[in-house]
DNA sequence: CTATAAATATGACATTTATCACGTTTTAAT
DNA sequence: ATTAAAACGTGATAAATGTCATATTTATAG
């Protein structure tokens, strides 16, 4: 039986400041899923009441615009927690949450969560902080979305997937999107981003081998997105 | 002696889950400063050690970009707390606060902000919703910049000047920006904006007068925004 | 395995937006 | 009041990006 205690979502986020007896109270509430690429955890609108855990696979944050795009607002992976601020501010989620790839998540309902916040100042802390950083993180994006061309955030995206995500034994991006889904992320049309893809190919910055893409020169790819 | 009890920044923010004894301590730590537009309350990589009561006026929060471009990310006005973000993540100021209109405010030091934090459940949870309305306001804003067009960003944001900031007693926007600034707010070129207002005008949407903006037609300035 | 749909790719073209150049108006300092 | 600087405004043009059409490749269901 799975205690959560060694769980790798309890030891990267706001959960590693609570204590042997909250991790069993928390194991003991927690529901555990299996979602399938492409399937939805929430969407935009739905009342969630409460958090989930992101214990493997990796999940997008989205939105959708009025002429049908889908806006990729942040990228989630193993060890992450999903619906935090909704359940926070009591207010239906803002953004729709879909697998990318094959996904295990754990369901913590909100009484649970307000429980440790109320009682545990380390945990609220924690949880504080890590809302700080997506904000952080969301108004720099915000600016370079603005201060930055479509080839910068293309370059500065597949930089971040690289980092975030690493990479498989052959080098290349471990992490798998659509052309599509990586036009969503940069805010630009697909076929944009796929003409660009294409240059840096040709440039020797990147090599594509199907929906596999290799980094091949990352400090020009770095200069380019400065 | 202002003994903050009344201040509407106390009304308005998570100050107001203080009770009298923590609002005691608050007046005794706080040191107020005035603010002249134009001048600067912080700037991106200061360590602030606190966060700031706007009493009066208004300010900006921006960065400067590479091209020498300033990109607005949020304005604030008499009622708000600022510099909340990089006190709890402990981190160096990410954006420069400037003073937009003369401005009157009050710091207090984070052992303060800290210490309530701890002691106070109520104002931990406030403080935190407040993030989580920023955070939720830049994902928004974040969108809107990928999906809208400039002319749609500029309709946009002069609703929510006026809806935000209100009207003087001749139906002009009360706040009063420079085209550069506006240009700041939506992410264009200054010359973009000026152009798409002077359209505006043409339209009989709004009506330019010196600085002076009176937005004439909201229904249909709504109608460019969505 | 085959049929069908989805994803990728590329060209042609339209549209949006930025940039540069310049003149005018307003603001602020002396 | 005068002058310099800043803000505003507009045209011409270039550059970036989106849109539409269509072909090709790849994935998926049955």
């Amino acid at each position: 039986m799975n205690k959560c205690d060694q769980c790798i979502v309890r030891q990267l986020t706001s959960l590693q400041a609570l204590n042997k007896e909250e991790v069993i109270k928390l194991a003991n509430s927690k529901t555990t899923y299996k979602i399938k690429k492409g399937e939805a955890i929430f969407e935009e609108g739905d009342v969630t009441n409460g958090v989930f855990c992101v214990k493997d696979g990796v999940g997008k944050l989205s939105k959708l615009s009025a002429n049908g795009k889908d806006q990729i607002v942040k990228l989630v992976k193993s060890g992450e927690l999903l619906g935090q601020r909704s359940m926070i501010s009591n207010e239906p989620a803002n953004l729709t949450a879909k697998a990318v790839a094959d996904m295990e998540v754990c369901f913590i309902p909100k009484s649970e969560i307000i429980g440790f916040f109320n009682t545990n100042n380390q945990f609220s802390m924690k949880l504080m902080q890590t809302v700080c950083e997506d904000l952080k993180e969301s108004e720099n994006d915000k600016i370079a979305l603005v201060q930055k061309t479509v080839k910068q955030r293309l370059a500065e995206t597949l930089l971040y997937l690289h980092d975030f995500f690493g990479e498989n034994e052959d080098k290349t991006l471990k992490v798998q999107l659509t052309r599509e889904e990586l036009a969503g992320m940069i805010g630009t049309a697909t076929e944009s981003c796929i003409r660009l893809l294409s240059d840096f190919n040709k440039l020797g910055l990147i090599e594509l081998t199907g929906k596999k893409i290799l980094l091949k020169d990352l400090k020009a790819l770095k200069k380019i997105a400065d």
